[in-house]
DNA sequence: ATGAAAGCGCTAACAG
DNA sequence: CTGTTAGCGCTTTCAT
């Protein structure tokens, strides 16, 4: 009835090609050793089976997967967008992905099992929220990374320099003539005193000091929502005419309460959200807002990954951090 | 200096507890024959070792790897739901489930390969882009199933009802006594006419036959920034009181477009989208929208691929078809 | 109920 | 340059 599908196996394409196993395997891998003649033989025969390796097979016999472990959450875009560009930079060091999201079902933890399993040679770990003691147990079973937060001591980090962006966010407004530029705040952490640290400093580079202006918010709609309250309850004279948000869902809230009150975006108020996210990027939206540049995150990671594969001392001491990127778009516009 | 990690094997396990590997790999697997003392030793014995077994040696030596290939796009937040609920199904089937995405630089096809390669015994395929040749022969390498579209010969779809989704909607509209509904349209192609064909049943089912209204839109948002540019333009006795689009982009496009224009969204204007994406749920946005039903979809798909890997015969002919479901939120209100 | 031994398909070390 | 021979860690007959 329904065929048995059977794989050929390199036995076959060395029977088929008249030579041994060993010199297939030899060939299929680009190693030194057959004669050009030989290889085409080889090659010649594998093509015409349709062999393909049994990554399996192969990778108990070496003990090289050539496979890195990525943990991820599959309902971020802002993860997605990584795995992108991951991808291509695993493919130009030689190595494969293999992927493992968190679900309802399973958490970080299963997850990396779940990787190690693979026989993972290296994990990215994409901003878990793994504790940093979770953090260094992983990072003593296999050498590991984290993506987007800061390291732990067996577990470097690389991620994008928070303080720069804002500082971006505000020259930009500055650039464009705005004095009352506000910051509205994200929720406790590390992230948000970076990028809080960053308006600060470039609020002061430029000499507006005492325009300094922190509205208090949240990383989510909510937060925004919440600061619009704020700066329509104020006087026309103290209200900002530019303002940066801790992220794009606060600043897509503040965006949102903005229009619906009569606020125009960009003519009366200048936005800038954080992240580049998806619904920033939309036709109706066009936030300007702060890239932490994905490809410069992915190549710098599995760079610093492939190097320790390769026998590297682990990179110790302080994160990798990659500069962050603003991208204009239609919601900011000069001060009039 | 860095020790060496060293995975126990199953032969120290054997050696641990004073029996033969063959016994700890029956134990393990919770297959019948050791004794209930043995089973004990056995298990006592991992434990203490903190034994893993090597998914990979294991998957080599019999042949099944109770692994489903999961063919996403991770930048889909669609997929991504489904990702999670496809896990849950998966492990109450006894599955375990490998991701691979296509991205920048891996097309579907080669995902494909990718899954292959870890020798899934089934896949599933979310909405690719295959044409249906190229799902065919994947369907005659390995049991595979579409999700999201309809399926091929060879490879059996799972799907939602569009046409009932789309009547679903125009009833709820119906039920909140608005009479002039439009329909934004979508891009060409079955799904569209599905749930065209649904929103003109439901009409004609309400005694709306006279009042069918369909606006060209498209599966973005420039489609629903065009449909609103359409709707403004009318006259009040003329304009609808009730749209629902193509999808939420649209829908969000629209939506965005009215409220620019002063329009109220529900007071004026009800509106209804179609996916129950993650920028409906936004707090500032409250969309009602269809659901595809994930969980449902997922559970669906992973029932008929167990039973098809446990040696019933494959499913062909029809497509399995879910039933979406309405997801009421903010932006319906009555019609006054 | 348990153990010995033969593979699964591939790679690595060593001969030739 | 190429072939032979052992394994990788686990599962599975087939004995006992």
């Amino acid at each position: 009835m329904r065929r048995q599908q059977v794989r050929a196996r390199i036995a076959d394409v060395a029977a088929r090609s008249g030579v041994s196993t060993a010199t297939v395997s030899l060939v299929l891998r680009d190693q030194p050793g057959p004669s050009d003649a030989t290889r085409d033989k080889v090659r010649a025969a594998a093509a015409e089976l349709g062999y393909r390796p049994d990554r399996t097979a192969s990778l108990l016999a070496r003990h090289r997967s050539h496979l890195l472990g990525v943990l991820l959450d599959v309902t971020s875009a802002f993860h997605a967008e990584l795995v992108g560009t991951l991808d291509a930079a695993a493919e130009r060091h030689g190595f494969d992905l293999v992927l493992s999201s968190v679900t309802p079902r399973r958490d970080e933890e299963q997850a990396v099992e779940t990787l190690l399993d693979f026989r993972c040679e290296g994990l990215i770990l994409i901003g878990p929220q793994l504790s940093r003691r979770q953090l260094d147990g992983i990072g003593q079973r296999a050498p590991a990374l984290v993506l987007g937060r800061s390291g732990t001591e067996h577990v470097p980090g690389v991620r994008a320099a928070d303080d720069l962006g804002l500082a971006a966010a505000v020259e930009h407004l500055a650039d464009l003539d705005h004095r009352r530029i506000a910051y509205v705040d994200g929720p406790k952490g590390s992230v948000a005193t970076a990028r809080r640290r960053g308006y600060q400093r470039a609020m002061s580079r430029r000499g507006l000091a005492e325009a300094v202006d922190i509205i208090a918010g949240d990383h989510t709609e909510a937060g925004g929502i919440a600061a619009a309250r704020e700066v329509l309850g104020r006087s026309a004279s103290r209200r900002p005419t530019g303002i940066v948000c801790f992220n794009d869902r606060c600043a897509l809230g503040l965006r949102d309460s903005l229009i619906r009150s009569g606020v125009n975006v960009p003519d009366q108020i200048s936005l800038i959200g954080y992240d580049d996210s998806p619904p920033a990027r939309l036709a109706t939206v066009e936030l300007t807002s702060v890239s932490q540049n994905p490809a410069a995150l992915a190549e710098a990671t599995v760079a610093l990954l492939a190097r320790r594969l390769d026998g590297a001392a682990p990179h110790t001491g302080s994160d990798v951090v990659v500069s962050p990127a603003l991208v204009v778009r239609g919601s900011t516009a000069p001060h009039t």
